[in-house]
DNA sequence: ATCAGCATGTAAGGCGTTACATGATTCA
DNA sequence: TGAATCATGTAACGCCTTACATGCTGAT
């Protein structure tokens, strides 16, 4: 598998669970999965095309349920494997380029307001996110025993703490910015 | 400026408070700063020159303080107003690829004591970068009146709080997966 | 008729990581 | 003498984003 595209592992966890086409794929990506891993056409297309060389996945026939063809993938054993070693390894890289925080730390350039307001902006769409991910923990309580929900009800309450400890930082920060 | 090369606001942003060489930015990169944002020599170097080039910072006169020759750049007017433009912005993007939250995500296609371990050795990392953070923030504490020291004590915060809503969701988190 | 949604894919170009090359000085 | 630290830079290679190309179906 390609060392460094982690985009396979995200594919091959999605697939672990039912066959997908990429448009599918990409729509896993724009829901509960975006709050910590974004994907685009050009990133998983590719992906899969390769990884079905490998052996990892496998195309299904070609099915037509209106709109243009589907072409839906199948995980192998190869593929289970290979996911199963992924998550059996301890190594693993959180990668994160937080730009609000590059701004804040060097908020000294420009006037104090800029600072705050930027905190503002932060603020706000911590509260946008917080609301989704308040939608998708209520949703996953009524199901918590089935199957795998618990992983996913854990992924969701990982973002409500994390942001809801952002908002009281922003409550604090900007109270020490005002003085 | 390169549109997609974010390390130009971080060198912009270390620059107006000091000259430094592409090895002094490597290390504020690897202290701090690396909390929030990475940085590598092959991702530094050619980034100053290209901004020198740009009339964005300018070579200093080379001197000799033991070692090797030593570069040190300054920020230029055109420099300031990058970086104040770049603050007043209200756009920013905030990309995480949190890996630890894949594993966990995908956790159904092992055996849960390896989704436990996985939690375990994020939870020592964590801990390792809040020794650190407290460290940082002591230090800050007793100069917080000085300069721009708020700004770098505001990301301090940020992380300690973030960090310690992790450890209380990993308690949380191996409760219920051990029932 | 036309727009939105479904669906697959390619191409260009930029960005970043990793490894490599080079070399001086200081300290054990 | 050898390791560590200081210091600059290049090259290969891969990955991803963005934009583009194409085209069907169903609803308004």
């Amino acid at each position: 598998m390609a060392k460094d595209r982690k985009i396979d592992l995200v594919i091959l966890g999605l697939l672990s669970h039912e066959d997908l086409t990429g448009y599918d794929i990409k729509k896993r990506l724009d829901g509960a999965i975006g709050f910590f891993w974004k994907g685009s056409f050009g990133n998983i297309y590719p992906a899969l095309s390769s990884m079905e060389e490998e052996g990892l996945i496998s195309k299904k026939k070609n099915s037509k349920t209106g709109g243009r063809e589907r072409i839906p993938y199948h995980i192998t054993s190869k593929g289970t494997k290979a996911l199963r070693t992924w998550l059996e390894e301890t190594q693993v890289s959180n990668e994160l380029k937080y730009e609000t925080l590059l701004k804040l730390y060097f908020g000294g350039a420009a006037d104090r307001s800029i600072t705050i307001r930027n905190i503002e902006i932060f603020e706000e769409d911590v509260k946008k996110s917080l609301a989704v991910l308040n939608m998708y923990k209520e949703n996953l309580e009524k199901v918590l025993d089935e199957e795998d929900h618990v992983f996913y009800y854990l992924t969701v309450t990982f973002g409500i703490d994390t942001y809801e400890a952002y908002l009281k930082w922003c409550t604090k920060a900007k109270k020490l910015l005002k003085n």
